[in-house]
DNA sequence: TATGAATGAGTCTTCATTCAT
DNA sequence: TATGAATGAAGACTCATTCAT
């Protein structure tokens, strides 16, 4: 009972937190707003978080690291298929599986990614999205170089892996629905591996 | 002489501002920093600039409405070329020059706009990126509905249009050479037009 | 114990906040003063105040209501009294209870009327005399039309509203004794009376 | 010619400086906000007047010496005439002509006692009307003490002197017509007039 | 758990005034 | 006469954070 009380608290604040960061960035948000909106007394935000980076750390950090630990897994298989192909020609261009994958996780907790594109400034998050790239970036080269007589365009390979973060970033940001976002980004994505294919793929 | 002296310190303040909201952003940049940097008293800072944005605007609005103006008469000029064409096949593939003279101008003033994509936030510009995926996005239906047997797909032309703006951004936060940045900026565009020229445009 | 400590703070902002105001008006008085007479640092102040114009009102708005509410009554009252009356020579031309009872409520909060005389400017309440004119202006010509024979002249009601108020104001500014004010208010208002009845009634 | 056009930048700070101090009061009106109206620098202000007081008094002294002028010879003709005077019968009610007289001239100023009225907060006239006030106030002993078999009461005298220079001030405020002024004074003053005798005066 | 009073450094901005030219 | 750059103190107000209770 009286748990339930306290631990609405807890979720009060992070809902009017949520609010208050996607409003103003993380910057101008005011905890001062955040416990009015949750109809909660300053004290108690410190009870329950060490301070404002805490506070949106508890919003953000596990959505973050769970789709950290779902890209590091599809990298770690996709090298693994990868490997085994013999020929060009026999590349799957279709990656519509993972794609709906991680846009059924990010939708699932698209409140805090777009808290982490456009709120996170002077957080340290804000350099969170360098992160994927650089996962990206470099899963590359692992998968090309496992392929017979193809090495990989060390500066092509940084720049199709930030136009491909972009266009998921693009889709997380101004779709609303999940099925939509998921429909959009297939067309796109098979674009971009065709660039990755062309691009950064050297015949050595 | 005089002259000289007044005149620096307003570059000064300029200059001082530039660092300070390169690296706090325009919200943390604090105009007491600026001016202790410039070496100049708090109320100097408003004798040459109305207030906090209008010192901002100072270093960024001319080159931004330049590089406007620039976009502006290419698209122009654009849709005349195109819409002289009668086949797809001659369509130009290669937008060097345009893409050079655009790193050009940009890179003329870098400062500005490195802080107009880093440092922007609560700003009135801080959408200015959202202005030219737009006039990008816009000329794209004009020049395709100039060519016979083909109109444009809405949606896909959005999001060419994103990747393409992206691309040269991501050009110009990380790379900090003039001639690196147009050398770089070739291929992606050659790969960007063909996006356009599969995605975008649909026989009719 | 804790209580009275806390309780006192907030008290000694406003008696701070009076005397400052008192003494320098509403726009030269310095919050930072208030503050450092009141033993006390800025935030504190907004702790308990929303801003400037707050901590004035919670000066002034109490008793100033009061006795907007204490006049609408006399009003109404004196409305019902003198529409039973049917002969000029039988109004009362003694309002000493009435005077002495304004007199004894206003004298009761004298501080904050003080300060919404001297001290009101730049602030939403630097027009209220303006109201007790006009409330006692437009009472008049209700009295006077409830009697047989007379109707109000506009202009001469206008000023005389004005007069009347004057002399309140007058004494409250410069006597400092309940019962000197109550005294001294006596004459002057009967003499007032008398310039009702000759220059603002009218025969028809 | 060059003394024309020199001459005129005195005078165009004044118009502006009326302006500005009328609709901001005297702390609130910015010498900024006046040069820019007045289309000069701050230097030449501070050329033309000593500093923002003396701006002020410029506007503002020289009609007001030449009212206490005007009142002073008033008030010594007034006693002159009276102690002619054996019966209070004789006593002339009409004080048309001086009436007339006041408003003519400070009509001939009025933006000038306005200003004084309504804009002098923290300045040295914030005061003067008290000192109207105490000459009426002290000029009536002197009248009265010249008829024989009368003296007057000192604390009447001093009500008697505050409702009658407010009944000049609610005029000068309010009525924008100097001709309309003069016509509205004319049974104010009778009424005072009679207050003077009734209250003021007493029997020995 | 939670309160809420209090801190004090910090924010941007405005101002009357000065002075070398 | 007049400029206009520069001063520096002061203005109201906000903030994340702390702590006795």
């Amino acid at each position: 009972m009286k748990q339930d009380v306290e631990y609405k608290k807890r979720e009060l604040l992070i809902e009017a937190a949520k609010e208050e960061f996607l409003e103003k960035g993380y910057n101008k948000a005011s905890l001062r707003n955040i416990c009015a909106k949750a109809g909660v007394t300053t004290g108690a935000l410190y009870f329950f978080f060490k301070n404002k980076e805490d506070l949106f750390a508890e919003i953000v950090d596990g959505p973050l690291n769970g789709l950290k630990m779902l890209l590091a897994r599809h990298f770690r298989e996709d090298g693994e298929q990868i490997s085994e192909l013999d020929s060009l020609s026999n590349i799957d261009l279709d990656h519509s599986d993972e794609s709906d994958m991680f846009i059924e996780y990010i939708y699932s907790y698209r409140d805090s990614f777009i808290l982490l594109l456009n709120a996170a400034e002077n957080t340290k998050y804000e350099n969170c999205v360098d992160e994927f790239v650089e996962m990206l970036e470099m899963s590359s080269p692992m998968v090309i170089s496992g392929m017979k007589g193809y090495t990989s365009d060390a500066y092509m390979s940084h720049w199709m892996a930030h136009l491909t973060i972009d266009a998921f970033i693009n889709v997380i940001k101004h779709i609303e629905d999940k099925q939509e976002a998921k429909r959009k980004m297939r067309p796109i994505l098979t674009y971009l591996v065709k660039g990755w294919v062309e691009l950064v793929m050297v015949r050595e």
